[in-house]
This record gives C-alpha cells, structure tokens and sequence, in this order.
DNA sequence: CACGATAGTTCAGTGAATGAACTACAGTGG
DNA sequence: CCACTGTAGTTCATTCACTGAACTATCGTG
C-alpha cells in the first residue's frame, strides 16, 4: 500500500500496521495461512489472485517477518500469528453485516468443543483458546457454492484444525 | 477495493468486510471520525488523501451506512461504531511490531482513569468501556513530530474523548 | 532423458491513485 | 451590491499498480 508516513500518521500504529497487511489481498492470503494453505499454487487457486502479485505479496509478507518461507512452504511467524485477533475482528463485523444467516465459519475449542465468540472465548470451559487448539467448521451462515469448487476450496470447507497444513 | 467475489470468499465474512473497508485510506479515514474528525476538508489535511480519493471514499461509506452525512458533517453511524474493536485490533498489532517505545496512543476509561487493554478493558475498573466514556492520549509511544502540526493535527494529539467534534 | 507438477516471471492492456488547478456556493464585511 | 474568504467538492493529465494470459525455470520421478 505504501501509504505516506506524514507526520500525523507516523504516529499511529493502524497506518504502520496497515503499511504492511492493508494492501489488497493481504489480509486474505494471511486468512488462508491461518486455515492451512501454505503453498504458492494453493494461495493462488483459492484466492484466484494473479501470481504476479501474489509473488509481491509473499515476498513482502516474508520481509516484514509475517510469513517464513521454509522447505517452499509459507508459514506463519510469531508475528504474523498475532495478527489473528484481527481478522477475528473483521470476520465478526462481516458476519454481523453482511451474513444475516449467521456467522459463515464457526470457531470451536477443540478440547471441549464451545464455540468460540469474537475475543475466542470459549462457550464451554470460559477460557481464551489459542490458536492452535481450535478448528473452523461452516457456520450458520454458510451457503453451499452453485459451482464445484476446486480441491483446495473443498478442503477448506470441511471442518479442520487451525494452521493444520493441506494434506 | 472490490475484490472479485469468487465461491470461495463468498462465504468468508473476511473478504466482504474487506470489500467495505479494505481500500486503501478507508480505515483511516474511519480511525479520524472515531478521533471526531467529520468535515471534508478536516479529513483532507489530517490524512494527506487527494482530494477526488476522498470523495470517493466518503461517498461509498456513506452508501454502505458506515458514515452518515448530515448537515455537512461525517458522522460514525451504529454499524461504523462497531468497526472499533478492529482499529483496536490493527492498533495493537501495529503497537506490538512497530512501535519499540510502548504504544503510540493511550486509550483511557474517563470514569476512572484507567488504560483500557485492545479488548477495552478497564485496567482500573475491570468493565468493558464503550467508546462514549474513553479518550485518547499521546501514549509512550509517541514522538513529538520535527514540523510544526497543522491545526488539525495538534488538536487531535491533545488528550480528548473519542467522537468529540473539533471545535 | 522425457514428463508432469510446482513456482514463479514477463508483458501488454486497463483501471485506479496522485497532485495540482479549477469550480461552486454560502456567509461576511464594506 | 460586491469583493473576500472558507468549505466542499470536480476536473484532468500523469503515474502507478493490478489483471490475465502465456511463458520459463526447476525439481523429482520413471
């Protein structure tokens, strides 16, 4: 996005923030890391974003120590795995907006199985659940898509454990 | 930003909320109507949007009842409110990454005093604080900028309660 | 060494952002 | 009545980034 760093906004951490994940498509290719998906191709089919700008992405998201990329895998760093209470947040504002079925993906604890609200607390035990111990499942308001979908898409629409790499 | 709406994120709440607040300046322009920036021109100097850039922006996030336009002001409607826990959230994320001297901006509750956490949550208190009852603050974060602020600027690094017009 | 799969690169065409200048209009003071 | 100022936009040539399709590179396998 390269927004310029005036003065104001030097700043604020949301303009710096989104000098790194408010560019178009970012935040989704970092969705996707979150469900699984950490080849190039699979960003590609899922997202159906141009690989010219896909390659930007990654390469800019691995710079910025969102993603690494090891073994030709992208994975989530430290820092790129904080960025989930954020997507958490814009997927909750969708759902409340735009999705009047419901949430379209349900967040569960593995554990005991609660669901989990917006802050990822747990229905069930009442706790914070980390990342790595939920699962995403179709919500409520989910709508089965008219057309087959591709096999990347069909694995990520059965219910699956967060950050669990595509088979 | 319109992203293509494939099967795939048309069942993500992500990729539509995205659509709505995902172009580039929009979320900033949302971050200064929390701070009580509401005029055309006001927006226009705080964030260093050209100008046609703006209007664009404004008109669609009034046409999607994020922002409302009344009596010549830009106002946060019920739907745009509920856009704070993800500034809060792309705040912290920013804070945490980019900002070595703590976070660039204090939020406080101004009942008690105390600083609210990125969920909102009282330190002093311990309640969740809605956004009427919290105000803004330089937080540890903050360097004082080398130039001299345009009027907009310096009012909005005063201490002051969120959604309060400018004077 | 042929073959397919994966991960990119290249490139012409298009659309959006940029920045500067310009218009529209309302209110104020002389 | 008219200049003057402030606010809210619009217009437009330029630049830049995204798009989509085709192409190349590299690796592992048989």
């Amino acid at each position: 996005m390269a927004l310029p760093s005036t003065y104001a906004d030097r700043n604020c951490s949301l303009a710096r923030a989104l000098e790194i994940v408010g560019e178009r498509w970012t935040l989704l290719i970092v969705r996707d890391a979150f469900f699984g998906v950490s080849r190039f191709g699979d960003f590609a089919t899922q997202l159906g974003i141009p690989r010219a700008v896909l390659t930007n992405r990654l390469k800019f998201l691995v710079q910025e120590d969102v993603l690494a990329h090891v073994g030709g895998e992208y994975r989530l760093t430290a820092k790129g795995l904080r960025l989930w209470p954020v997507l958490r947040a814009m997927m909750a504002w969708g759902d409340a907006h735009y999705s009047p079925g419901g949430a379209k993906r349900t967040f569960r604890h593995e554990a005991d199985g609660g669901t989990l609200d917006p802050q990822n607390r747990c229905s069930a035990c009442g706790g914070v659940v980390p990342i790595a111990e939920t699962s995403v499942e179709p919500g409520p308001g989910y709508t089965a898509p008219d057309t087959d979908p591709d096999p990347v898409s069909a694995v990520l629409t059965q219910p699956r454990r967060l950050l669990e790499p595509l088979t």
